[in-house]
DNA sequence: ACCATAGCGGAATAGTTGTTCCGCATTGCT
DNA sequence: AGCAATGCGGAACAACTATTCCGCTATGGT
């Protein structure tokens, strides 16, 4: 039943945003509020608990980046897959781009402390993460060296958050063309830019 | 009185984001509640009205960018400073990020089709404005032509929501790298990137 | 000085939503 | 079957905030 719950949150959380209320996840999981207030102390815990699997989508994106024979394709990837995931889940969006982790939105139930200590253990690998796959990008000469990791973590924010603007736009595909100019700006150097996606696919 | 209160909304606004009540407004103001709603229908009304000024300040930066000699600088000044403008009202920006203009939060009282028509209007305004700033670079060969002008919509979306997450993380400036990031991004091409503002300063 | 009135402040109202409580049903054991 | 206990659903509670209402005050005219 707790999987039940988790699976509603998280459908009612991707489409209604955090907003969405425990009455609907409820109804969506074909359970009373009670039910979901058995299984989770309070609306942060559930929401965070729902996200869980985001959690580690992310983590594998950047890790399969990382990993990838080529830095430069590899960061790419990060960027438009990982971005992609994004475009999927607007409570996701919105924990991460309105700084709901480290905002005082979250410093409400008793479970503060477990749910900061769950972001702050993913925000720690998130950073780790990126700041070796940038280097190694670098490294490789596929991005200018001036660009910081935590300019890595403000431009995924930016770019996620223009997937919101698409989507109020009925162009669903628009935030891949953000990702397309942000790319474009972390190289080197290039004697033409890399095309843009087209506006409407995907 | 009426400036009093929407001097006392600006300030409010601008620190505490729109979630602020309407009795801080009052507070500020030094007035009661009911005297905000003497002279604004609701608090949307009183939103907008303290926007005013932002898009006023708004249309003057894209004007300004467009009557600059050369036409790329006057594009590097309007993100720069245009979005600067944002950097200093919280408000203003969850208006213009969060889609609040277009979304179910503005469909609340019976202003409601005043409240949209200005932002329309203002929108309308920004878009033919915007358009044409582009148009002129491109044609002076300054950005690359697959830009498209609701890009540059959601690049300044995207720029402005990465106000928020150095503000988060007491790095203020961190959304002028990101700019910097975006305009390298748009040159057609170039030899070497345009030198990051540091992260510290502004 | 008195009165009428316009305009004010703050209390009361209404609606929303996170959280808790309670009576009931179901299940498993004897 | 009878009983106990577990766990459920939904109603009740509490907190918050937009909005309205009401009694009072201060002002201006006579």
């Amino acid at each position: 039943m707790t999987d039940r719950i988790l699976q509603a949150a998280g459908e009612v959380f991707a489409d209604q945003g955090l907003g969405a209320t425990l009455a609907d996840v409820a109804a969506r999981a074909g359970v009373g509020v009670a039910t979901v207030y058995r299984r989770f102390a309070n609306k942060d815990e559930l929401i965070l608990a729902s996200f869980e699997i985001r959690f580690r989508q992310s983590q594998t994106d950047v890790l399969r980046a990382i990993e990838e024979a080529d830095p430069w394709t590899g960061f790419v990837e990060f960027f438009e897959g990982g971005v992609h995931l994004f475009s999927q889940d607007r409570g996701f969006r919105e924990f991460v781009v309105g700084g709901y982790a480290e905002s005082v939105g979250w410093a409400r139930a008793s479970s503060h402390d477990h749910v900061v200590t769950v972001i702050r253990r993913h925000q720690q690998f998130m950073r780790e993460a990126l700041e070796r796959m940038l280097l190694r990008c670098q490294e490789a000469g596929a991005v200018r060296d001036d660009v910081h990791p935590s300019d890595l973590l403000a431009l995924t924010m930016a770019a996620v958050s223009s997937i919101d603007f698409g989507a109020l736009k009925g162009n669903p595909a628009i935030h891949r063309r953000v990702i397309g100019v942000i790319l474009d700006g972390l190289r080197p150097a290039r004697n033409a830019p890399t095309p843009l996606p087209p506006a409407t696919s995907g």
